[in-house]
Formats: structure tokens, sequence, C-alpha cells
DNA sequence: TATATAACGTTACATTTTATCGAATATTAT
DNA sequence: ATAATATTCGATAAAATGTAACGTTATATA
């Protein structure tokens, strides 16, 4: 499928010094080639086809290293991880997620960092990160 | 501690004809209590010093009764429990969260729900409920 | 080549959540 | 009041999700 971000993930791992292994490549892999969120055990599932006999931490490690550099995304509300279709690195993320037919898009209101960020500036929090999922019908579905 | 919040929970069930039980009753007052985000299981501990040996399910069962009516919120990226702060019902949720205290509040910046509701007059999808979470310092830690 | 570091494999376990089913309690209609 | 109905609970069990620990392997660096 998207063997841009393979490509992508491969030189963002040669320039800072990752190991682009096996368990990581498949995972991402697994991530990007699902069109909705996928859980964690069902990457594992998946993973079984390519490697022999891997266990949660596998799956787990590989997540969380895609996921700390923004490869992907965890949909908290899904217990779900789906890969970035943003094209810019972004400390903040967004999702609607359709209750009708599970669709998950991941949206861009520029607006919301803006004013998170204007928080920052009043000195009321100071945000590192933040995540909005928005649950609701999508236009396919009404 | 804060006993209006009973009593306004009170009035909802009778308005409502839900059961005002032991257990939704224990279960509201200890997530009430708390000054963060409480997990299930210590809910479940402190519902052991009020009820005879309850099982998760009790537990569980009156988390997702209040959290459906507002009464609680689900903080999905602590995987915690958290009283609802604000008077008015609300279909979005908004949280700052410290990574260092781990304080959480309960955040009303009012444009978020505004830019959420300009999505649905375009159409593009039909927001039933949200949730935004961020994380970062709080004024109080830096 | 020696050393340090990063990543993995494996085991085992901890945590979080849900399904099921019968009993108890409350509500409504008779 | 009593029967029928619906709601909630108690209890058991298991499923789903996530992590700690530890020794081994692979890679990079001196």
């Amino acid at each position: 499928m998207n063997s841009s971000l393979e490509k992508k993930a491969l030189d963002f791992c040669i320039k800072n010094k990752h190991r682009y292994t096996k368990p990581r490549e498949s995972v991402l892999r697994i991530i990007a080639s699902s069109n909705k969120p996928i859980k964690a055990y069902d990457v594992l599932k998946h993973l079984k086809k390519v490697l022999k006999n891997p266990k949660p931490p596998t799956a787990y490690r590989a997540i969380e290293f895609w996921e700390k550099y923004n490869f992907i995304h965890r949909i908290d509300s899904l217990n779900a991880y789906f890969v970035c279709e943003a094209e810019h690195l972004h400390s903040g993320s967004q999702f609607l997620i359709c209750n009708q037919c599970g669709e998950v898009t991941e949206s861009h209101i520029c607006e919301i960092p803006k004013i998170i960020k204007k928080k920052i500036e009043k000195n009321i929090f100071s945000a590192k990160s933040w995540n909005l999922e928005v649950k609701g019908i999508c236009s396919k579905c009404f």
C-alpha cells in the first residue's frame, strides 16, 4: 500500500539512528494497511503471519515506538491505533469517529491548536500534547 | 463533601425514574470525593468499605450509569473517572492533565464547542459527543 | 576486537473490562 | 393486594488489554 510511508519511516530511522527492525517495519505496515484504527491484539494477530510466534510486548513495543515519533496515533476512546495522515509533525491530534460505520478520519481544525496556544500565553497551562476525539455520524452515514 | 452533588443526583434519579441505589450512591460519592481522576479498581477498593464484598461489575455498572448521564466523565488517556465540574449538561468535555502532579482540571474553552458545531453546519460530520484531553504542565508546577 | 547501547524474545503476571445468569427489588397494570 | 414486567444487583468466570523483568542478540562506536 502506502510504500511512501515506509520510505519516510525508513528515512526517519536512518536520520535519527533508530533501527528499522522487522517488528517495527511489520507493525507500521499492518497499522497503515488498516483503513480503520486497529487494536494491539489485532496487530499481534497479523504479526503472527510475518514473525514466528510474536508475543504482546513485540507488538506493544513497536506501537510505542511509532507512536512516540508520531507515525501513528492512539485513539484513546477505542484502545486502537491509526496511522497519522498528516504530513507535518504535530503535537496534537483530532479525530472524527463515526458511531455508525466506525470510520475514523483525522481532522485538521486549525483553530484548535490556536486556542490551546492561547491558554499557554495566559499561563494557565503549558500544553505539550493534546488529543480531541469527536464521536457522531459521518457524512456517508446520514 | 459535595453533598449538593448528591442531592442533585438524587433529584435527577427521582425525576427520571432511575433508582438511587446503594452502589450508585457510593460510587458517585467515592468519585466525587477524589481530587484526581480515580480508576475503576480504586473505586472498587473504596466500595469494599461500604458494601460487602463488591465485585468489578458492581463498580463498573454504577460508573457506567453516572457517566451516561454526565455526572462523571471518563478520562480516556488515564482509564480513570472524574466528577463533572460543570453545572450545565454538556455533550463535550475538556481536560487539562498535568504530567507532573497528575492534577486534572475540567476546562471550559467555549470556542471548542463552537468550532465543532461549525463542522456540523458544513455537513462534514454530525457530532454527538466529544472529548479533548490536553497534557502538559499546570501553572502550579512551573 | 572490546565495549556500550538498543532492541528483541520469552515468561509471567497485572490490569481493565465484559458476558452471563439467577436472585432480588421496584414498578405497573390488573 | 396481587400478578406481571422491568430494572438492578450479586456472583462467577473469563476475555481483553497492557506491563515488568531478565537474559540474549544485534548494532554501533571506540
